[in-house]
DNA sequence: TAGATTGTTAATCGATTAACAATC
DNA sequence: TAGATTGTTAATCGATTAACAATC
């Protein structure tokens, strides 16, 4: 068990600390003040102070923040050289998508096996990987032993994969399947849902919200 | 101005309840209580009804809510039928993957023009649009006026396209540039940014802290 | 040292949950 | 009617903001 003790809202924003950050010391920014970081982002100084001191005193009075520092502290808290072995499940349009646009060692993880249930599909080479064939993962985890699954498949299909692959080992899914993945009384289970029909969905009710009052 | 009195955690649940609600029409419910609801959604019922009630009482005393009215009531608070219409902007592997695996038309929105930078994509055919050039936006928005745009485009290039499209008469943004988009002084625009890095980001520190913790 | 800015405690604000009268 | 369940008010909880003593 043990469920982190920092609050949700905190760990939403430490990806986007981490991005200023990155962004400032390419910039060339030493050091930067909490003052200084909320006007960039938009927050209260109050909020960073808070925040960083969920993990410990990375300031200093009077100077305030060393900017390659906390960039690598955040990194740090947030596993970016965890190398986490990963596989994607459905090379269809987002799937391969997903596979060639995004930095998995960056962020890490590391891709290391695509799979799809189309025969047409495999042999396919995507981000530089062979696709294989949904029958064969069973076999490529026990060799290969990854621990995290990124799920593009249609959301029919998607919990009955999940609870299969966590037979097998995996312990994080990032899940595109418009599903909502239930991974009842297993805690060591991390689940990442990507809604983007929620996400454009909201952006329509903004829209909408907006005309109805002549905005 | 008039900024939206329903506050920001009740408009992003909305999409998730419609997505419920149609499962729950699609299995052959007729009506729904909010005990039940909050079960299948692992919310409380007091949350639904107080949500709900922010647009109006849907329910019936001593019934529960009808399933397929609710639906349909949700939708139309979503604005799922403005059928916004929209320019996508970038058709690289993210950008083609959204324009042909989304279902622009059931969320509200008309996908009626892609462009690219790259000479070599134009004419290109992606979920049934030829790619257009980027250099071509001006003249096609004064012809078609969209009123919103998907951005798949480097982060560099994001604010300064944003810029010149709100000139054109953009009113909302679907945003996937890892880049905050900041439109100051201008309520009347709306954004959505979708930073998938930041998600994969929170995964990595889910992953990462349960390790920690033995879990 | 004086000035700046943190780390941290206390106050406020807003969101969630609980309770219950209204009513179908 | 009696039972169920809403709509809504009140209580609680947690997150954000403000304040300030500590300290570089």
């Amino acid at each position: 068990m043990s469920k982190s003790l920092i609050s949700a809202p905190v760990i939403k924003r430490l990806p986007r600390y981490y991005r200023f950050l990155g962004e400032l010391e390419k910039q060339g920014f030493i050091r930067i003040s909490s003052r200084e970081l909320s006007e960039k982002m938009g927050l209260t100084a109050s909020q960073i102070r808070q925040d960083l001191n969920c993990f410990g005193g990375f300031g200093q009075q009077g100077y305030g923040y060393n900017v390659k520092e906390l960039h690598r502290t955040i990194g740090e808290i947030l596993g970016i050289n965890a190398g986490n072995r990963t596989i994607l499940i459905g090379a269809g349009n987002l799937g391969s998508a997903i596979a060639s646009h995004i930095d998995f060692k960056k962020r890490g993880f590391e891709l290391v096996g695509i799979f799809d249930s189309d025969p047409e599909k495999t042999g396919q080479i995507i981000s530089g990987i062979s696709v294989s064939h949904t029958d064969s993962i069973e076999k490529f985890c026990k060799e290969k032993n990854p621990v995290c699954a990124v799920l593009c498949i249609p959301k029919t299909a998607a919990q009955e994969i999940a609870n299969k692959l966590v037979t097998l080992g995996i312990k994080g899914f990032w899940n595109f399947s418009h599903y909502d993945l239930k991974m009842e009384h297993n805690d060591s289970i991390v689940v990442e849902n990507v809604h983007l029909a929620d996400s454009l969905m909201t952006l329509a009710y903004g829209l909408h919200s907006n005309a109805e009052n002549n905005v």
